[in-house]
Formats: C-alpha cells, sequence, structure tokens
DNA sequence: AATAATTTGTAGCAATGGCTACATTCTGTA
DNA sequence: TACAGAATGTAGCCATTGCTACAAATTATT
C-alpha cells in the first residue's frame, strides 16, 4: 500500500480555524496598508459578501482575535495580533521558498494562501534551511 | 503594503472539491491495498462516522465519479479513476519533493495531503524540475 | 435456520461559510 | 438640515461536513 495506515487522518477539520488565521493576517495587512480596516475591505480582499464578512467577524470577536464595534472599524486583539504575526511569518517562508525554487511572485503569494495552513514546523524548517542556502547551490531553474 | 491587490482571492472555497478528490484517492488506494474499498474502510481512512461518508460518497455519486449500491462496495467510474490518477501522480510529487528538502516521510505524508490542494501547476512543475536535480546539488539537510 | 454481530442507511441536529433581500446607520453633499 | 448614497447589520435560505441515535440489511456463528 503506498501510504501508512493513515497517514491522512483529520485533513478536513479546522476549516475555520484556517479561516480565523485568514481573516486576522488580512486585517493586520489592511490596517498596515490603510490605516484602518473596515468590513468592505475585508469583503474585497476575500471576495465575498459583506454579510459573510460580518458573520465571520463575530465569530472571530466572540474567540477574542478580534476587537469591534458596530459600524466601526475592525481592530484585532492582543491574542489577534499575536496569531497576525505568527501567520505572516509562516506566509512570508512559504512564498519565500516557492519563489527560490523558481515559481513566480504571483502564483507563490497565491499558492502559499492555501499551502501555509498545512505546512508544519517541521517542513518550514525545512523550508528556512533551503532559504539560508546560498542561491547558487540550489541549482533551480 | 506587503501583498498586492489580492493575492487572496478565492482560496475559501472548493472545499467540497478538495474532499472529492481526497475520496477518490482513497477509495483507489483501498482498492489496490484491499482489493475492494467499503464505507468502512473509508470511515476509517478518513476517521469520520460511516454517515459523514455515505452521505459524500452520495454526491460523489450523483457527480459521477463513484460507483456504488446500496450495501455494495465502493468503486470509482472511468471519470472517477481519471481523478485518482492525477490526484496520485499530484500527492506523490509533492510528497518526494518535501522528502527531498529533508522533511521525514511521516510529516511529508502528513503535509502533503493538505498542501497538494493548493499546488498550482506551475509549482508542481518547479517541484519537478527540483527533483530532477541530482540529490548532491541540492545541498540539503 | 435462527440469532448475534457487523455494516450500512436514514433522520435530524449543529457549525461554518456562501448568498439575496431588506433594514438600519453613517457620511457626504446639496 | 435634509437627503442621497455608501457601509453595516439582520433575517433567512442553501450546501457541506461533523455528530448521535435508531433502523435496516448483510455476514458470521451457533
Amino acid at each position: 500500500m503506498p501510504n501508512g495506515p493513515n497517514p491522512f487522518a483529520k485533513t478536513r477539520r479546522d476549516h475555520a480555524d484556517e479561516t480565523a488565521e485568514d481573516y486576522v493576517e488580512a486585517i493586520a495587512d489592511i490596517e498596515v496598508a490603510s490605516g484602518t480596516c473596515r468590513v468592505k475591505d475585508l469583503s474585497e480582499r476575500m471576495q465575498v459578501s459583506h454579510v459573510t464578512v460580518t458573520r465571520i467577524l463575530n465569530r472571530l470577536s466572540d474567540a477574542g482575535l478580534v476587537a469591534r464595534e458596530p459600524y466601526g472599524p475592525v481592530g484585532l486583539t492582543p491574542r489577534g495580533l499575536e496569531m497576525a504575526a505568527a501567520s505572516r511569518t509562516r506566509h512570508e517562508t512559504v512564498v519565500s521558498f516557492l519563489e527560490r525554487i523558481g515559481v513566480s511572485n504571483a502564483t507563490a503569494e497565491h499558492d502559499a494562501e492555501g499551502m501555509e495552513h498545512h505546512a508544519s514546523k517541521e517542513t518550514l524548517e525545512a523550508m528556512r534551511r533551503h532559504l539560508r542556502q546560498p542561491e547558487d547551490d540550489a541549482n533551480l531553474g
């Protein structure tokens, strides 16, 4: 048998957690770029309706990641900021790594967005190790 | 701003498609390993209840990927077989690539399971290109 | 063959994340 | 200030994927 007993397992869970990370990261990005983050900004970025954004923000607010008041801007709590920082680091690692192996920036950004949630600590470490190698040794392209 | 206008976009869709690919791939694996695939085999592999498996199989059957009759074994249609083959190839590429950069087999299998759905054609090609390099040149570990 | 155990199916609930339609609040401008 | 337009919120619908509990069918055992 090609795979072990169940190398798979729980792949189809944690969707909510991935969403949380994506939103928290997006909020941080938008705040940096525009000063403040509004529901509208998020709905444009995530390409979903403002209704979906509002509902997810309510959940993240209940979870203590997002600080928010009706009709007001969207902010991050200390915990949200922590998560955003961790997400950003991981995101940058994956993007840089993909670019290093020859993937275009646009594709790297796109693929990383989905892949980053599935890269374990071990894999991220391997990527960083690889990034530390001088470009020439990589022999790519 | 760290990212482009919306390098993100539709990451949060296609969950159903990912599920389809995972199940179709699992069915093919189990058939190879055990001769036939049963609902029970899938519920164990995916670590979900048999109820969840049954419902998903019904959907995949409606979609023309899975062939099935009540209380009978689970099979793949020609289209299902095609999808399984493509999924398997992609899965193997990602696993081999991760191992190449120094990730253990267990982690590679685990991470690939989630990452493979987000690796674009361009990224997969970059991985294959890298795999074609002699191991020494990679300078990893 | 009858009964027990296993497997599969169905009913029905919950959470998540899409949506449209409609109500409300804010903002900007006449 | 009053009104128009933009931004948010709410109600309520759907699909997907989890679940438990219970029903039905299949398989194995006695």
